[in-house]
DNA sequence: TGATTTTAGTACGATATCGTACTAGTTAGT
DNA sequence: ACTAACTAGTACGATATCGTACTAAAATCA
């Protein structure tokens, strides 16, 4: 591989890596209050792969460390977004539920960004994305595998 | 815009938001120690386009408040991989040198992730990057006019 | 079944990020 | 030229993230 090559990746890692900041920057600014993508982001997995998921689940999908994971479920508790209920099947674990907040935060959230992505679909229609798509995923996959192989 | 136009838009979003944390960890975890991915951005940038660039034009260029690219500066500065000097054009600025410490640091960083850009090749050779990039970079333009448009 | 190892979650400390407020220097408007 | 508005950078405080160490429960296994 030579330089050139070297450097398309790292522009690639580059722009990923503005793309989430400011996406972030973005949702966030529309959250309420002490709410941040995080906490949105764990309601919208609840909503989406179902709740129940237990807290290292939840840290695994979003690939933080589990203390992280407590740190934002805690927020999320503490607004009354989700319940943490022990887990019937293991003493030491637990299970996170929405609440009908939760469920509501999560909706309102969509809501709020509908508009945004109305107007991103002008230059970056569903299908320009769904072109792109599969090569994100295969790169997520990819570094996934090597965090889990190379630590 | 239906639900499902919707829901690739968030896809997108969480793919890219995935990539970044994975990404990021896996680099900072082969930076020297007290070192960061920032730091990395920060040297490689200012070789990029050239050094002797203001905080506030590299905090523009990172899309980061001020004073985290102060924060991040400082921490270059403590490893002697900066040096802050007088901007001669304007008493209240700076601009920021790199040492051949700072060279050497990115050059040694870009040099550790080859093997793994060769790796990925295998999956997403830089023509399949090459494809995706335009599109990356049409949504990073366009959210970035979001941010000075909507606040 | 008892001992060892592994695992889920938390407590705690370090520090990165970011918002607010401030200072000093510059620009603009008269 | 003088004042008002703006701008570059920093100080400071709040909190999100993350690593290390710990506790308690499960799983392994001899």
């Amino acid at each position: 591989m030579d330089d050139g090559d070297q450097a398309i990746y790292f522009r690639l890692f580059n722009e990923i890596g503005i793309i989430e900041q400011i996406s972030r920057a973005f949702l966030e600014a529309r959250l309420p209050n002490g709410l941040l993508a995080s906490h949105f982001g764990v309601t919208n997995h609840l909503i989406r792969v179902h709740d129940g998921r237990t807290p290292l689940e939840l840290a695994a999908a979003f690939q933080v460390p589990k203390t992280t994971m407590t740190h934002t479920l805690a927020g999320l508790e503490k607004h009354g977004l989700v319940e943490m209920r022990p887990n019937p099947d293991d003493g030491r674990s637990k299970r996170v539920w929405l609440t009908p907040k939760g469920r509501a935060f999560r909706d309102q959230a969509i809501a709020d960004m509908a508009p945004v992505f109305q107007d991103l679909s002008d230059i970056m229609p569903p299908e320009r994305v769904a072109d792109i798509l599969p090569a994100l995923q295969d790169i997520r996959v990819f570094i996934d595998e090597l965090r889990n192989t190379r630590r």
